[in-house]
DNA sequence: ATAAACTTTCAATATATTTTGAAAGTTTAA
DNA sequence: TTAAACTTTCAAAATATATTGAAAGTTTAT
């Protein structure tokens, strides 16, 4: 395999692989860009390299940044702004448990924690609903320590984690 | 808060909350209305419920049973098709873990193990090429070998990795 | 202060996804 | 075997999401 292809392939694959994290597709590709680029990248050579819109890789450069997997970087010289992605997969991984957690796990747990909290009147589908709205919220509960864990400090925790339980 | 409102709010939660684990909204809805149902429900009755067409509801209950999160289940006497969810918080995480692992991760893993063997010719973009590549095919493998974990017979995984981790 | 270089915004447009509903298909009872 | 009861399919329509590009906005150099 060339180059060429094989950095197509990572675009695309990461591109389409978006959803996964809740993301959209050129945000995607510009992520799988950078994050292979030696060095940062402007503007005018993002959108040329993945044939998109100016517009289009503003808005989505600026939602990187709101992830934090992307920043500005100033190069010496330049008037333009140069942008470079986190590249410590570990710290990847961090920023994104955060974002998704803070985003929307943590409003979910909010909302069931609520509702599995209506006074219980005594028939069969009150006593489901709370049954099974207060499990549902217990196990979004446990979800969210994960991550959090994943977020924190703590050094390499998911590699800890495995050689403790898998091998 | 009234059980009918509590009820509204679970189902629309569940279904705007269906991208995080990458299905649609009336698939989500489907689901979160069979989780809290004490009874199987018939195609009629779900449509009813939920105001959507039929077609729309038999596309969608088939797709949950191959996610295998609702089954077909016989009512003695009907001839009406009922269905129900999987109850088991449990059950359910293993399942949807295994199948997103099946369909997307898996994939995901062959591909960066292929294009990250492709020959050093030395030059920076190649090197920073394989070397991040290889990095995003670790962490892939890892938070695979995760969803296995979660997804084996294993009682509790999560619970006991919590206690041992977070406590 | 001016203007060139660059970035952002957002209404219009294009694309992708979901939903509908009626026709076709299947099963069951008599 | 017939027909009623029920389910599935899929082309067309509706809806939601992403993208464009040109105008407006901002920054910098002189």
């Amino acid at each position: 395999m060339e180059f060429k292809e094989a950095k197509d392939k990572f675009i695309s694959t990461w591109g389409s692989l978006g959803t996964l994290w809740g993301i959209n597709k050129a945000m995607a590709q510009i992520h799988a860009l950078l994050f292979i680029s030696p060095d940062p990248m402007s503007m005018e050579e993002i959108m040329e390299e993945l044939g998109i819109s100016r517009g289009n890789t503003s808005m989505n450069l600026r939602a990187l940044m709101d992830w934090g997997i992307v920043h500005k970087v100033n190069v010496p010289g330049e008037r333009k702004e140069y942008f470079e992605s986190e590249k410590d997969v570990t710290e990847l991984s961090r920023q994104i448990a955060k974002e998704r957690s803070r985003r929307e796990l943590q409003p979910t747990i909010k909302v069931l924690k609520d509702i599995s909290s209506i006074e219980d009147d005594g028939s069969a589908k009150t006593k489901e609903f709370i049954k099974q709205t207060k499990a549902m919220h217990d196990l979004a509960d446990t979800a969210d320590a994960m991550m959090n864990r994943i977020v924190s400090q703590e050094q390499n925790w998911i590699t800890k984690t495995l050689v403790k339980f898998l091998k």
